[in-house]
RNA sequence: GGGCUUGUGGCCUAGUCUGGAUAAGGCACCGUCCUUCUAAGUCGGUGAUCGUGGGUCCGAAUCCCACCAAGCCCGCCA
């Protein structure tokens, strides 16, 4: 539910009392220099009887509306331009009387945004980062929108991978105080040993263990993954990525709930050689237990799922795309075979690569999160030295100018395509990146604390509103947006949606800041200025925050 | 081989779902603007048969078909 009032809606209704045929998708904001709203009449023109008289009375109509300033009809578009000084007092109005423009839209069904749950075999990279930046920026586009929301990490302790790492340890560090350093060690060179070997069978032999429920086995490897949790969970801390819930795998087997999986697919299963799987269609015949009765990854899965189902009403997972059919398999399972109707909204993005290949943690050919983030800290300590000397929030600047940039990459790229990661763009401060964004608002600051300086802070309610510049109006049309950006990022699941507003919004912002003066103007303009930039930044930081942008007021 | 996805100036991207007015930005390159609110900025310029070929339509980057190229998936791995 919008709270504000929604100017193309309203149009809407106007045209549709002489034209019910009126498609809303004719009615939207110009995308060309036309006009601030085109309604595309094109397709009515021949086909709609009496058309000229009705789109006279149209026009009439809308032209009336109080945030209609004028209207002229071209070639099949009814071109409409906005009054930026209606708009901006709807904005200035929400704002003040309830802190944000639009105030909530209030939807009150749980949800849960699983993201992250990468292994714990290493040092998070680039590669998983992107879900992770992915998976916070919706928890908080979702909580923005008035979803009740919790983010969860599923925690694999129980899979070959960290069994693998298990004994990778036993069998070349065994005694030796765990790290994580020890522990990557250990786990490249099991994988070498497995090759040499040619089998992976005391894996197995220790899966079996697991699976037969060996306490001490579980509690080991369990105590390996925290290890290496921890650290991942640190670089997640710098990225201001937070997770409310970790789930380890290893729960549903302890608890039983694996082989609660097991019997409640029992109408479906069909068996081989005692190995139990069953049939999805169009996919292939997916098994869910081995014939040595251990789980698989799957099972455990739905398990995890079954559980989150007890608990949201809606479920959203953010995947790597190699993950794909996963989705499709497990979204299969839960509303066709377990009959759940729950919502399940997979999201999937595109692989981060190096331009020389594949990012792997066992083969050494990662970059950190960590090296990112320090070569960016270190990057934009230099430059805000370089402007304003040493000073006391250098530190706090540039981590904020590291973390905003980290996240901006990120979530630049539409998320379904792969990302090549190339230094050069990541620790690029200029163009489309998340400095431009920041140093927008570093500005309408700085004007603000002149205007302050110059004790005319009271100006902002005195606001004239005729002979607004056009860069004024265009900047608060594109500030009147903000719910429609956040209703689309919302319906699609959609976080880049909001650093593509963020850009937008700031390059009018930057228009309007080389055209138009705020100190020294006359008073009825200046206090309009002020309003605008006060809105502005207020829009800004609110839209920041969903993707993780930090605003400061030097840079 | 089957399935899914992607292909837009030298490079990176937006737009594709929901077809419409001269395809929108950034990087790089050339040139411009700091005695006016932060030059991480501005303004101007060079540069695109929107992968190829058909089709539908008054109209296609967008929809349909075929082909080409790249990526991912097709385990009793996770």
């Amino acid at each position: 539910m919008l709270l504000f009032q929604d100017i193309l809606d309203l149009i809407r209704a106007e045209a549709r009392k002489h034209l019910n045929t009126l498609d809303e998708r004719d009615v939207i904001f110009d995308q060309t220099e036309h006009a601030h709203i085109t309604i595309r009449m094109i397709k009515y023109e021949k086909t709609v009887e009496r058309f000229e008289e009705k789109l006279k009375m149209i026009c009439d109509d809308i032209e009336n509306l109080p945030f209609v300033a004028s209207l002229n009809y071209d070639r099949g578009y009814i071109n409409i331009n906005v009054d930026g000084g209606y708009l901006l007092r709807a904005i200035r109005d929400s704002v003040e009387t309830t802190g944000s423009f639009p105030d909530s839209f209030q939807d009150p069904e749980r949800v849960s945004v699983e993201h992250t749950s990468t292994n714990p075999t290493g040092p998070i990279h680039m590669g998983r980062i992107r879900n992770s930046v992915i998976g916070d920026s919706i928890s908080r586009l979702m909580k923005r929108y008035g979803y009740r929301v919790v983010t969860q990490y599923y925690v694999n302790d129980s899979g070959k991978q960290m069994v693998s790492l298990y004994l990778g340890y036993e069998k070349f560090h065994k005694g030796e105080k765990i790290t994580k350093e020890i522990l990557l060690d250990g786990y490249r060179k099991i994988y070498d040993y497995f090759e040499k070997q040619g089998t992976e069978g005391e894996v197995e032999t220790l899966m079996e263990r697991y699976e037969r429920g060996d306490h001490k086995l579980i509690s080991e490897i369990k105590n390996i993954a925290q290890i290496m949790l921890d650290d991942i969970v640190g670089d997640l801390d710098l990225l201001d990525v937070k997770m409310d819930e970790y789930t380890f795998e290893s729960e549903f087997i302890v608890t039983g709930e694996t082989e609660k999986v097991v019997e409640s697919l029992s109408d479906h299963i069909q068996d081989e050689d005692g190995a139990k799987f069953i049939e999805i269609p169009n996919v292939r015949n997916i098994f869910i237990k081995r014939k040595n009765g251990t789980s698989l990854y799957l099972t455990r899965d739905i398990a995890y799922h079954m559980y989150k189902f007890s608990q949201y009403d809606k479920c959203i997972v953010v995947l790597g795309e190699d993950h794909k059919e996963h989705g499709k398999i497990m979204d299969y399972i839960m509303h066709n075979l377990l009959g759940y109707n729950n919502s399940l909204d997979f999201v999937f993005y595109g692989m981060v690569n190096l331009e020389s290949g594949k990012m792997s943690t066992r083969k050494g050919t990662s970059v950190t999160v960590k090296e990112v983030y320090n070569k960016l800290n270190e990057k934009a300590r230099e430059e805000v030295i370089k402007r304003y000397g040493q000073g006391d929030d250098v530190d706090r600047v540039s981590r904020d100018i590291a973390v905003s940039s980290l996240r901006f990459y990120m979530l630049k790229i539409n998320m379904g395509k792969p990302i090549t990661f190339r230094w050069e763009d990541a620790l690029d401060f200029n163009g489309e990146t998340a400095p431009f964004i920041m140093y927008s608002y570093t500005r309408a600051g700085s004007i603000l604390e002149k205007v302050d300086e110059a004790g005319n802070s009271n100006e902002a309610g005195n606001i004239k509103v005729d002979g607004m510049e056009k860069e004024e109006t265009s900047l608060i049309l594109e500030m009147y947006k903000y719910p429609y950006k956040i209703t689309d990022a919302v319906k699609s699941l959609r976080p880049d949606i909001i650093t593509g507003y963020l850009l937008e919004l700031s390059k009018k912002f930057t228009t309007f800041y080389e055209t138009c003066k705020v100190m020294g103007e006359e008073s009825g303009i200046q206090g309009r200025r002020v309003t605008i930039l006060k809105n502005y930044m207020s829009i800004l930081e609110d839209a920041s925050y969903i993707v993780g942008i930090k605003n400061v007021k030097k840079m």
